[in-house]
DNA sequence: TTGACCCAATAAATCTGATTATTGGAGGAA
DNA sequence: TTCCTCCAATAATCAGATTTATTGGGTCAA
């Protein structure tokens, strides 16, 4: 594993110490250093490097080095740096960022998907919303998710726009981090369960406003939720909102 | 200029012929073909792959070559894949998804800046819009252009989304895209820019429900106004909604 | 003293050539 | 046919040299 994607791991190496301030902005690393430190040639580190320029994490000058950059030039939308983001001590902010951006797009691709899904997306949503509904009796958290997670990415392929449905991960990292980090607790809410009854319902019967408000309520009590949590990571109440 | 940023260069030029469909998916590359084709050597060639790489447009096999991968795996988020797609023939489709995609999350990011907004961003945000109405009414289109966007961007800037505040090049984009391309016409109308002036006012007052609601009626009628135009890029009516 | 100009050190940028590892496919054996 | 082995193509990596741009400091003249 060691041996292949050499440069994957120095990118990954130094864009986690980035992301988690060991290597503040302001910091001067040099294509030296990092070869001596990650005993890789200059082939490895000037392209784990260049992916990094690319992402608006370092900037390389002649003479001086790479600097790392501050916060504000970074292309916060790549998903290698969500992830980053998602496994640092940032982690929190980075939920709290996505789930704003959720309550801005899901709505909106709910309400596309309700005058662009296919017939068999149609299905597919019915289905997923099924198996959260069997699985949210059941208590089987793992398989909520599963389904959780399959039912929003049909939503987003089914709006017909290739940028909302790019935000499948961003939406399954947001799911799968909340529970796994236990920002929310253990048996799904009815209320929410049903609601993406409601908009799987919605979106077959072609009812864009309705799909969009029943999507909109998902994400605003899955917020709610996460803001209840904030300063309490580990435990949580009884009850949970799902998104 | 062509001797700095050699690997920009290739870069470039790979990502727009991807872009425009010259090379399709499936197309397999060769790194000696970049070296020849554009007359450098591997080092340049390799970093320049290994950011397209990264954009999720080729993939990278041994014994292969460089496979373009088809347009479900781009990072479609990437504003140097945006800016080639504008510059492409697949402008309209562009706009179209950004435009549905600015539906979502502006009045979020308008919303937020009305619970959030310092008084420095407030008092920028009233002279933007101001400058709106001046330049809407004097009929100075690059300036009104100008202040339209900076309109957007404070907004964005003041909803204390870093992920929000990342979309603010995208929606220049859109902005200065759809007017530089005669997606849009001469006359800003009176009602648009009254919007602005009352989502400056929401903000300013702490007015959660109505800046996004404006906000949301700006994107609404400009969104109308781009599907009119639809199938007429060259022409256009005589009054136009802004965004 | 002050300002403009020049120089040398530094580190990225680029080039060159070689070695290594992977893998798809060809060819032979069971 | 089916499986195994070998080969060649190509990315991946390494090592070292050369080129170029930047910049801090020194020199010299006003």
């Amino acid at each position: 594993m060691a041996r292949t994607a050499l440069h994957d791991n120095v990118l990954d190496a130094l864009g986690q110490r980035i992301v988690s301030g060991t290597l503040a902005a302001g910091t001067v690393l040099t294509l030296d250093t990092i070869d001596s430190e990650y005993d890789v040639s200059r082939s490895v580190s000037r392209e784990a490097v260049r992916v990094l320029a690319s992402m608006g994490m370092v900037a390389s000058r002649q003479r001086v080095g790479l600097t790392v950059q501050p916060r504000t030039s970074w292309q916060v939308f790549d998903p290698r740096l969500i992830r980053w983001r998602l496994e640092s001590d940032d982690r929190v902010a980075q939920l709290r960022s996505l789930g704003e951006l959720r309550s801005g797009f899901e709505p909106v691709a709910a309400g596309l998907a309700a005058t662009r899904a296919t017939p068999e997306q149609c299905g597919a949503l019915a289905a997923a919303a099924s198996d959260m509904v069997v699985h949210g009796r059941s208590g089987d958290l793992e398989a909520f998710l599963a389904a959780d997670v399959l039912f929003h990415q049909i939503v987003l392929e089914a709006s017909g726009n290739e940028m909302l449905a790019a935000l499948d991960g961003v939406v399954a990292e947001v799911l799968t981090g909340r529970t796994h980090h236990h920002l929310m607790p253990a048996n799904p809410k009815d209320e929410a369960i049903d609601l993406h009854v409601e908009v799987a319902r919605a979106v077959r019967s072609g009812d864009a406003t309705a799909a969009r408000e029943a999507m909109a309520a998902i994400i605003e009590e899955a917020t709610g939720a996460v803001v209840d949590v904030d300063t309490d990571e580990g435990g949580g109440p009884d009850s949970t909102n799902v998104g």
